[in-house]
DNA sequence: ATGATCCTTTGACAATTATCAAAAAAAGTC
DNA sequence: GACTTTTTTTGATAATTGTCAAAGGATCAT
């Protein structure tokens, strides 16, 4: 298989070979700019990403300020996974903060493959499953924890971040200011 | 269908008859006292609940202090779903705070069903969705936040927990001490 | 390269939240 | 129902984190 994106897929559940053909008949690659808007806000997300090499950053407003919601770089999935799973209009943005390579699979496409082939559908709950992981993972890292310790969270467990992100946005991410984020930095 | 808990999950996504009756033939019905311990931390958790009638808290162990991960009342599920999912022990136990009527399926159940028919691999999607979408819901009503913001989110979301739980095991699911939010009540 | 713009750092101070302790209230037990 | 135990409230104080402002750096576009 070529296909980095349906090999990627396929170390999740092994798929059969009409299913990877299938797939990769629906999945479409992008080579596109930093700054590249992948999901507008106040629409419902017909995408999903899969991103090859690059960062993406999913983000909203609240009260005029930035919080960043998630970060996905290189072999990871990007999407508005509320708007794009409840069919719903949600108010995150996603947008690349290096030049990247992705893949887009509509929503569409997908409903049909997963009815098509039960092979697909199975994956399709072990992708989802593992998004709930690392929600659950990043929740956690959270919760209950001081400024310091989720920052040190961070640094065990995604250090690249903090070379690749800005700081400001690391911040949010992080449930903190980015003044905070700043001294914290600077003393440890 | 007269098993409440196949009713629920036929709400997600359309059973077939045989898989109702699959579903049906694996899942077993509980009645439980207060305090009954569903699942113990540091042993992979096989089982996934469904709460018919009563309550259950999710929590862990951190520097000594009880954390509420989560919270299931009547007609939701009930897991340690990290261990569930990724079949690795886990520290999280959860306990019934009511008398409570459950059903309970297993793990290896359910992997039979998912292999055996299409339709219940769907709903077991569906179901993991419907979790991480909660899950999202959850994160963002604390990133970001004020403690007087997060308890606000919880009086505008789930008020009942504010009767039914008490108020120190509230305080770590929002993410703050039983002094803070016992300040906060007062002052509302 | 240069200027403009944006991002990060630093400082002073304010607000929020945590900690510790003790009293008051509530819940569980015999 | 009285007693014990646990939970909640309240107070005083400390620690953490946020806000606002300004300076210093870095980045971007021309």
């Amino acid at each position: 298989m070529q296909n980095p994106f349906v090999t990627a897929l396929t170390q999740f559940s092994l798929l059969s070979e009409v299913s990877q053909q299938d797939l990769a008949a629906v999945s479409r690659r992008l080579v596109l700019e930093k700054g590249h808007v992948l999901v507008q806000a106040g629409k419902v997300s017909d995408y999903i990403y899969f991103i090859e090499q690059g960062l993406s950053r999913t983000y909203y407003l609240k009260e005029g300020r930035e919080v960043t919601d998630w970060l996905s770089a290189d072999g990871e999935i990007a999407g508005s996974i509320v708007s794009f799973l409840s069919r719903q209009p949600d108010g995150r943005i996603i947008h690349l903060l290096e030049p990247s390579v992705v893949w887009a699979v509509s929503y569409q496409s997908l409903e049909m493959l997963y009815a098509r082939h039960h092979d697909m559908e199975r994956l399709g709950r072990l992708l989802v499953s593992h998004g709930l992981l690392q929600l659950q993972h990043r929740f956690d890292a959270l919760h209950m924890a001081t400024a310091l310790e989720r920052y040190q969270g961070l640094l065990a467990n995604k250090p690249s971040l903090l070379q690749r992100v800005p700081l400001g946005m690391l911040a949010s991410y992080l449930g903190m200011t980015p003044e905070t984020l700043s001294r914290i930095r600077a003393q440890v």
